[in-house]
DNA sequence: AAGTTCGTCAACCGCGGGGAG
DNA sequence: GCTCCCCGCGGTTGACGAACT
């Protein structure tokens, strides 16, 4: 049968934006709104495809994007997400305010992947001369001879990942969840995960197991219509690995999405240092 | 100065998920 | 249940500029 391509490649602009492109594309979006790309192309009068309006949008023209250099705390997170979640850019974006999904990838393939691979990075734009190569350490953890693998979702067929446990009221005190506060952030996550029919009788170790694909994620796929990427939130890891509530109030996606609150980094990677954390 | 190599990043491509009919 | 459409995601490409020979 075929899938119809995004857009037909007949008069239409491709390959860079221009100024004029943008102006217009911007203007609609603060009239309209974003969304419906496809009806936002024909309506805007670009010769755009409503892909490429999306993108321009999203990774370049939204008023939010953060410009500059990617800070050491951010290269920080970055890598530790991606240790975490491996290439799920959006994801990790998620958790970087004003940063695209395109530009952690696009920064992680051009420097970062080749320092978690243990690759000393030259200064960029810095050409290496014939007799100055990169030097090639060993990855920490293949010296170890344990290799971390980043979580592999498509590969386990585990797209939609499930949150096997919630702990009971009776496991507040574990978890600083007041039961009586309704307005909590941490007693909505509760809220919002109990709901969801979980299982209680898991330990922690079979938590993270679940939680780091090894084992019966299929399995509880199966047992569980729940659905969606939350467990890769970093407010649900805290849930299940009995993480300090901080998380809660920096790390919850309404929180960060609705208040734009200013993430202490910082905070983050000291959290992701605990001995517990992956 | 000219040519070559390499790094960066915006943009494109194809695929899959999910909703509507 | 099937098909179509829209949207979002991750992988890849290619233009461009800087560094190097």
């Amino acid at each position: 049968m075929g899938r119809k391509p995004c857009c037909s490649k007949k008069g239409l602009n491709r390959g860079a934006w221009t100024a004029i492109e943008d102006k217009i594309l911007t203007a609609y979006i603060k009239d309209h709104g974003e969304g419906k790309w496809r009806n936002l192309a024909k309506s805007s009068g670009l010769k755009r495809c409503g892909k490429s309006c999306r993108l321009r949008w999203l990774n370049y023209l939204r008023p939010d994007i953060k410009r500059g250099n990617i800070s050491h705390d951010e290269e920080e997170l970055i890598i530790r997400l991606h240790k975490l979640l491996g290439n799920r850019w959006s994801l990790i974006a998620g958790r970087l305010p004003g940063r695209t999904d395109n530009e952690i990838k696009n920064y992680w393939n051009t420097t970062l992947g080749k320092k978690a691979a243990g690759v000393v990075v030259q200064s960029s734009k810095k050409r290496k001369s014939a007799g100055d190569q990169q030097t090639v350490r060993e990855p920490p953890a293949a010296a170890a001879g344990t290799l971390v693998q980043p979580i592999r979702t498509k590969a386990l067929n585990c797209t939609k990942v499930l949150v096997p446990v919630i702990p009971s009221p009776s496991d507040h005190d574990c978890h600083s969840i007041n039961p009586e506060d309704t307005n909590s952030s941490e007693h909505q996550a509760y809220q919002t995960l109990s709901t969801n029919s979980l299982k209680t009788d898991y330990t922690t170790e079979q938590l993270y197991s679940n939680f780091m694909g090894i084992g019966c994620c299929d399995e509880l796929q199966a047992s569980n219509g729940t659905s969606n990427n939350d467990l890769s939130t970093a407010s649900d890891c805290s849930l299940l690995f009995d993480q300090p509530t901080l998380f809660f109030k920096e790390w919850t996606m309404n929180d960060y999405l609705q208040d734009n609150v200013t993430i202490d980094l910082g905070s983050l990677a000291s959290l992701f240092d605990n001995e517990e954390w992956p």
